[in-house]
DNA sequence: AAGTATACGATACTTGAAGTATCGTATACG
DNA sequence: CGTATACGATACTTCAAGTATCGTATACTT
């Protein structure tokens, strides 16, 4: 009950401080890999006394995870466009770009953690994926709505079957994810690989 | 030159210590994770001490890798069927029971762990993934030739647009892999969701 | 049978990073 | 000006990975 509780009383956490240990913890991780740091590190790198990062988050996946919320979070916005299926495919595209960027480690460090704690793993489904599938469920909504996309389709299935290949070559690396990978999933996700017999 | 040849003289190895560590690993990691055991449980529950698994692996991931393939690896063949889609199907239906039993641990674990150990991530692929995505090229080979597939289909691709929303599934949790999620991916995978409207 | 080379289990040791405890100092509010 | 809390610094504790070494066991060679 108290705990939580931000008392007034006292000096006052310091802003920048919150500020520098996640650049210096995005930064570090995303150039070489969760677990290629130290919490040292990153209090060297910030400026601050490791017991500055330890006072705020528990462990070193909880710094990271905050660090890509607050700092990338809000650079990961959605397509808008004429039509939702246009979206859909320009969303899949800046994911692909997201995956090839510097992001591509610091989102595959996590992943990887989190299949080690719990904690993490619900932090990072929660407040990472979860958002993220709401907005691409909106918008296979608007697609079926305008007469594109089947409406007996399953919309969290549907989900993991776009996205599903795209983390599958971020984890297994068994091919680039350019747009060429990008556009053959969105093209086989409407069309299908069957081959229409003639009558 | 010399330091991968096993040399005949001296006391040789026991057989029956390394069937020992290996399945020891392997009931430890299902049960309880990769990052949650020790190499001395490990070393303890064979019976074995420490310096003998070391004295033939390098770490202990390397160790649990090999128990996937020696001693799991051998239980995970394909299934044969008239018709190559029909393989196809079953593949997919076997591929998500294997998820779901102790061993979707091991293989969440090993991916992981792959992610921080290039070693690692290395033999996964070799040695593990790739195996089992030519057994798939190959029944896509087959499907095309019997003319149920387009024959225009880039092999590698597919095979991840197959096989990513499964492993998207048992690394992030957002659903169940029952058959119902196999089937959905599959027939999505034959016929695609576009509206096919009256022309 | 003796000698040599290596593996064995046991155990002590080293290393390194996570996380904790504590210090004297700094900064807010009342 | 007093109280409460945060600060950076640093020493400490803990734990598991990996190494070094011991005396013993088991093979092949001579």
């Amino acid at each position: 009950m108290n705990s939580s509780n931000p008392s007034k009383l006292g000096r006052p956490r310091s802003g920048d401080a919150h500020q520098a240990i996640l650049k210096s913890a995005l930064q570090l991780v995303s150039a070489q890999g969760f677990r290629a740091i130290t919490v040292n590190q990153i209090a060297a790198e910030a400026g601050v006394g490791k017991m500055t990062i330890y006072r705020r988050w528990p462990n070193k996946a909880a710094v990271v995870m905050d660090a890509l919320l607050e700092l990338v979070g809000p650079q990961t916005d959605f397509p808008a466009s004429m039509r939702a299926l246009d979206s859909l495919r320009e969303q899949l595209r800046l994911q692909a770009k997201f995956f090839r960027s510097r992001y591509g480690r610091l989102i595959r460090s996590l992943l990887a953690e989190a299949q080690f704690d719990g904690e993490l793993a619900s932090a990072f489904r929660n407040r990472w994926i979860q958002p993220r599938r709401r907005r691409v469920i909106q918008i296979l909504q608007t697609a079926i709505q305008e007469g594109d996309l089947r409406s007996d389709i399953d919309l969290e299935t549907t989900t993991d079957i776009l996205y599903g290949p795209i983390y599958y070559r971020l984890l297994l690396g068994t091919g680039v994810i350019d747009d060429a990978f990008i556009d053959h999933v969105y093209r086989q996700f409407l069309t299908g690989h069957q081959v229409h017999k003639a009558k």
